[in-house]
DNA sequence: TTCGTTCCCGCAATGCATTGCAATAACGGA
DNA sequence: TCCGTTATTGCAATGCATTGCGGGAACGAA
């Protein structure tokens, strides 16, 4: 266990069921620095509990998805995760050639989202939005 | 046969096999003005070529995308298609409520796409990006 | 028109993600 | 501690998209 006791006992406080499966997957996230991949939760959790299915992973951590714990990441679709931080919210820049994934703070979509909303009313909803293409290194090799 | 048929001799002309089954699904996009999901075009095909086989409209498709004749469109986890016209470049945004789709003209993103190539040597590839949000009738409804 | 090369297709399998359903286990109340 | 309610799970099926493979069709050459 480490640094998610506050989410769980919150989570516990709202009348959610807290199984080994949902406490496992929250913890394998937690633990890693970075975004994992639901395969590699899957692998991970099963090292603890061989007998949780995919689909419980899948579940879990959509659910943890709706409740603001974890935040998606799609890379190169695929479906990553990674602990949400809400003070130090960001997104990603995945490159195509070698997936590698950079961080971008909000601001650089800030005046664009502003533009959509005031120009046509619609509010895009960017939070788990990941940008494609090419990243320096990649682009240098070429 | 609808205005495609330049599509097609310079397909010819660069050496591809322009089979029934590619030039229906050409003809299929080409007749429709917006998007056409992938299920439907095969739905479409199906009608003229009762034995095409889904794998064939994924390929071709896809074929079709990456010589730039059609754009795809993702709209809710499903592929969507439409000529592309190189002339009037745009890209989506999608009601998360209603799955309405308006356009934008590429300037909206083009000074968010020069930030990350200055700052970041990150080239953006902005083409077939889908901007997700609530429109506006939606918002007004909730 | 026939032939040969090879590109393309149909078929079947595979991968990732989601969903329906019946069985089970979590958790509060007695 | 035991029990009942019902949220969750495992299992199996489903959906969308992609891929491997062997047969067949497209198209140029003769």
């Amino acid at each position: 266990m480490s640094g998610h006791e506050s989410a769980v006992s919150r989570l516990r406080a709202q009348g959610y069921r807290m199984t080994p499966q949902r406490l496992s997957v929250l913890d394998i996230v937690a633990r890693r620095t970075g975004h994992v991949g639901a395969d590699e939760v899957w692998n991970l959790a099963r090292e603890e509990h061989p007998y949780v299915d995919l689909a419980t992973i899948y579940r879990t951590l959509q659910w943890l998805k709706g409740l603001g714990v974890v935040t998606e990441v799609i890379i190169g679709n695929k479906l990553h995760f990674e602990m949400s931080d809400h003070h130090n919210r960001h997104n990603h820049m995945v490159c195509s050639v070698c997936d590698g994934v950079q961080t971008l703070t909000p601001d650089y979509l800030a005046e664009f989202s502003h533009r959509l909303e005031q120009e046509f009313g619609f509010s895009p909803n960017l939070d788990n939005i990941t940008i494609g293409g090419v990243c320096n290194q990649c682009r240098a090799v070429t």
